[in-house]
DNA sequence: CTCTCAGACTTACGGGCGTTAGCTTATGTC
DNA sequence: GACATAAGCTAACGCCCGTAAGTCTGAGAG
């Protein structure tokens, strides 16, 4: 793995008011460090400025702290994410069950396209040691509501159908098919390879949606 | 959190033969950093040895760097894990739906009970890169296989005894329901509360494991 | 053309880390 | 009691980190 910069060009200042676009190549620069296959941790405050090709203190008006940038590379990736599941459900014809399946698949996919952004967003290292950053528990709570909420939409055009069966507990039961689908998607996004068969995403849906 | 070590005495000094004491006592030291509270990172070479209360080179005749020190601690906590899960088993009254809700309750306790620990064993920052270090894929791929066994084991015994839905896949089947313990205790392990309904493990191990 | 200040940069401090090389000391043997 | 050696220590190297303090500079207003 080269870490080498290469920056030729020492990189043109912003414009007068315009000096919040480095906030977002800072955060790209950030997606970049754990997209080139590191872990966590080679996303500090040095390395991305690094990548940003700018000098370490110049992250400090736009960031309180490295937990910050984590934050802002994992809220974009939540907004990515449910953009992504809610075209999976656009282009899926054939009625409700296509559309779960499509959503659903749409996740398993996104963890195993991007391992290291699913670690981050679902089970990084930043979230529980958040005490004494600028990070309150609001911004974590509202993180992955959307892309939920469409789950929970989804599931509840199947049951309208009568395509899965009803429940007494919608919310429940999106809970329960978000955790199956978690499991994998964190499995995959942690080992080389998962062992067992290759269905066992759709065994999972069928399972926890209550298919008929 | 205080970090201070405080050790009184110098610790005394292992008699001749039993040099190998000491490697226990550093994996003890490392599970130690683990539980109180901080994430993975906390537990580094030097800090280990602190909390062993011996100089940090002193670990390296028994461990070959940081890696392995984590790998020796999984180790030893998939045993504890694979002992719990049978003694839930044996102690299991009532027939193998029983036996099945004891072994899959007794996973997530002790994903509850040892949020960090669980962390480590399934998903911790130290397996993806683990190039250049001293651990083998091998040291990896036998890592839950025990635990592992036994889950198969009792959902072999529920498909027997008619209580579960036969599949022409009892391997593939466990692996799901693995994966759907592994999701719902994996998330109590990051978030500090879980939201969704309490019955959320029972609700996926009954429809994970297809039981009647 | 000049002046201002937003948008950066340079330098530097203190601290933690992993690791190497060489030294000390207690323990059990003879 | 002397001595060999296992068990562990001290000191030091180089690296990277976060962050503070002060400095430069070029875009745009007048």
């Amino acid at each position: 793995m080269v870490t080498a910069v290469t920056n030729t060009e020492p990189r043109r200042r912003n414009r007068r008011g315009e000096g919040g676009k480095l906030r977002d190549e800072i955060i790209a620069a950030a997606l970049a460090l754990l997209d080139e296959g590191g872990d966590e941790r080679a996303v500090t405050l040095r390395s991305v400025a690094r990548k940003a090709g700018i000098a370490a203190p110049s992250i400090y008006p736009h960031f309180a702290d490295q937990p910050s940038i984590m934050l802002a590379v994992v809220q974009r990736e939540m907004d990515a994410l449910t953009a992504t599941l809610r075209e999976a459900d656009d282009n899926a014809a054939g009625g409700a069950r296509a559309r779960l399946f499509a959503v659903c698949n749409g996740y398993l996919d996104f963890a195993q396209a991007h391992p290291q952004r699913y670690r981050i967003m679902f089970g990084g290292l930043w979230t529980p040691s958040v005490e004494d950053t600028s990070i309150t528990d609001a911004d974590l709570d509202s993180l992955g509501v959307e892309a939920f909420t469409l789950l929970v939409e989804v599931l509840g055009v199947c049951v309208d159908e009568g395509i899965a069966h009803a429940s007494d507990d919608l919310y429940g039961d999106a809970v329960a098919l978000w955790l199956g689908l978690h499991g994998l998607a964190h499995q995959r996004a942690v080992v080389r390879k998962m062992p067992g068969p290759a269905d066992v995403g759709d065994r999972l849906i069928t399972a926890l949606a209550h298919l008929k």
